[in-house]
DNA sequence: TCGTCAATTATGTCTATACATTATCGGCGA
DNA sequence: TCGCCGATAATGTATAGACATAATTGACGA
C-alpha cells in the first residue's frame, strides 16, 4: 500500500483509536510532535487530523489540543434506492401502473396536511410498482405544481413519477418516516394482500430550500422488501 | 457570516449544485480558474473541492477536471436512538425486562448464523423494552464474549444491554436491516399483541474492524414506533 | 485508417512560512 | 481568596512554489 503520507498518518491514528490504544477523552500528541515523529511539515499532519475530525473520530480544540472523541449518539446512512433500479437489478421486470392522477386545488385539508405550497395546485398521483407484474409497493404522491410545473406534462403511464422527479428536480432537504402498518382495505386491494397483512410504510417529504416539492406515501409488501442502513467503511465485503 | 475562504468557496459551489445551477455530469471550472475567480491560492481552492469530493457531491479526475457527481442512490441519515432516552423524552417511564440470559457455545447453528466469532462463546440476552410498563419492543441479542469479555459480568436486570454496549464498546462498522413482519406467537406474547399484528423489525450487526461484536433483532409494536431519516440542514418542525 | 506514444494539462501531495484565533494558565492586584 | 488579564501554546487559515501522477489529446508512423 503506497498511501500518501497524510493518509498514512490518519490511518495509523485511526487504528490506535479503534483498537483502544487511544481511549476516548485522551489527548493526542500536538501537531508539532507528530510533525517531528513523521518527519513532515505541519500542514501534512494538520490535513490528517482534519480528516479525522471531519469523520468525528477526534475533536480539536484551540490551545488545548486534539482529543479522541467520546462515542456519539450514532446515526447511519440509509440508502434510498430507486425502485426501478432495484427491481431490475434483482433480474425482474419493472412496471409502474398508474391508477389515479388528479389536480388538487389549494386549501383542501389534503393539501394542507402534506405541508406543501399553501397557494398553488397540487398534482396527486397514485399507482403501483410491479416486479414481474407482481405488486411490490403502492404509492400516493402529491407534487407541488408551483415548484415543478413541468410535472403536469408528464404522462407516467409506464415510468414512475419518483424516478422522474429524482432525475429532473434537485432538492436540498428530505425527511423520511418508516413504520410498520397493517394493510388497509385499499392498500390490500392494490397489493393483492389480505387486509391486515404487515406493510412497510414509508413517508417522504422533500424540499428545495423552504419550498415543499413533494410528499409520497408508500406501502411495501412486508414479506418482499426491506431497507438497509450502514455505518462505517462503505461497501466492504465482510471479512476483507 | 464570517466563513473562512475555503468554506465560502465550498458552500457556494454546493449551493450551485443543490439548486440545479450546476447539473450532474457538468464540469466545474479548473482549480486555476477558481483561484483567479476568488483571488486566492490553489491550495485554498483545492481544500474546498476536496471537501466537496469527500461529501460525494463532486468527483475529481486527474487531467480531466472536477465534475458534479451523479447521485446513484440518495442516502439519508437515519437516527438510531437509544430506546431509553427516547422513551424518557416522551415523558414515559423506561424499563428493560430481562427474560433470558444464556451462554451459547461456539459452533452452534445459532452462533454461525449471527456471523460473530466462530471460536468464542456468545452471550444471548432476550428481553422487552417497556414504556410505562407497556411493551414497546422485544429484542434478542447475541454478543461475542471474545470481543466484549466484560459483558459477562453485567446484570442487565433493569438496564438495557444495548445502552450498556453503546457506552462501553466502540465499534467501527454497523449494518441495520429494517422490515415489516407479522408478529409470531412468541413475539406476540412478549409484546402483548395478537399473532399476525404488524411489527417493525430491526436487525443490526456491529463490528470493530473485522471482528463481530453483536447482533440484535428487535420487534417494535407497529402502531407505537417509527424511525426517521433525514437529509440536509433539516430538523424541521412538522408544519413550520 | 488505425494504433501507439509522447506532450499537455489538471489534479494530488508536500514544504516552509506567516499570521490569525482562542482557550488555558499563571500571576498580579483588590 | 477571588477575579481579572495578559502571555502562551495550541490549532486554523492562507500563500507560493515544487514536484508527482495520471488521463486525455493529438501527432506521428505503420
Amino acid at each position: 500500500m503506497n498511501l500518501p503520507l497524510h493518509e498514512k498518518i490518519r490511518s495509523e491514528i485511526e487504528a490506535d483509536i479503534l483498537t483502544g490504544v487511544r481511549t476516548p477523552g485522551s489527548r493526542l500528541p500536538t501537531e508539532h510532535d507528530l510533525m517531528q515523529q513523521y518527519g513532515c511539515s505541519r500542514m501534512t499532519v494538520s490535513k490528517a487530523l482534519s480528516a479525522l475530525a471531519g469523520g468525528g473520530l477526534i475533536e480539536r480544540r484551540k490551545r488545548a489540543g486534539s482529543f479522541v472523541a467520546r462515542p456519539k449518539a450514532h446515526s447511519m446512512m440509509l440508502d434510498i434506492p430507486d425502485l426501478e433500479q432495484e427491481i431490475v437489478q434483482r433480474g425482474q421486470r419493472y412496471r409502474f401502473e398508474l391508477s389515479e392522477r388528479t389536480i388538487v386545488p389549494p386549501g383542501t385539508p389534503q393539501a394542507r396536511e402534506a405541508g406543501l405550497a399553501e397557494e398553488g395546485e397540487l398534482l396527486m398521483i397514485a399507482g403501483v410498482h410491479l416486479a414481474d407484474d407482481v405488486p411490490l409497493a403502492c404509492e400516493l404522491r402529491l407534487v407541488s405544481l408551483a415548484a415543478v410545473p413541468e410535472m403536469a406534462a408528464q404522462p407516467f403511464d409506464d415510468d414512475s413519477p419518483g424516478a422522474w422527479l429524482l432525475k429532473h428536480v434537485p432538492w436540498t432537504e428530505a425527511e423520511t418516516r418508516i413504520a410498520s402498518v397493517a394493510a388497509s382495505t385499499g392498500v390490500a386491494a392494490q397489493l393483492k394482500l389480505s387486509v391486515g397483512a404487515p406493510c412497510l410504510f414509508v413517508e417522504r417529504r422533500t424540499w428545495r430550500g423552504s419550498e415543499g416539492i413533494t410528499q409520497v406515501r408508500q406501502h411495501f409488501v412486508g414479506s418482499a422488501y426491506s431497507l438497509v442502513a450502514r455505518f462505517g467503511p462503505a461497501k466492504r465485503a465482510p471479512g476483507s
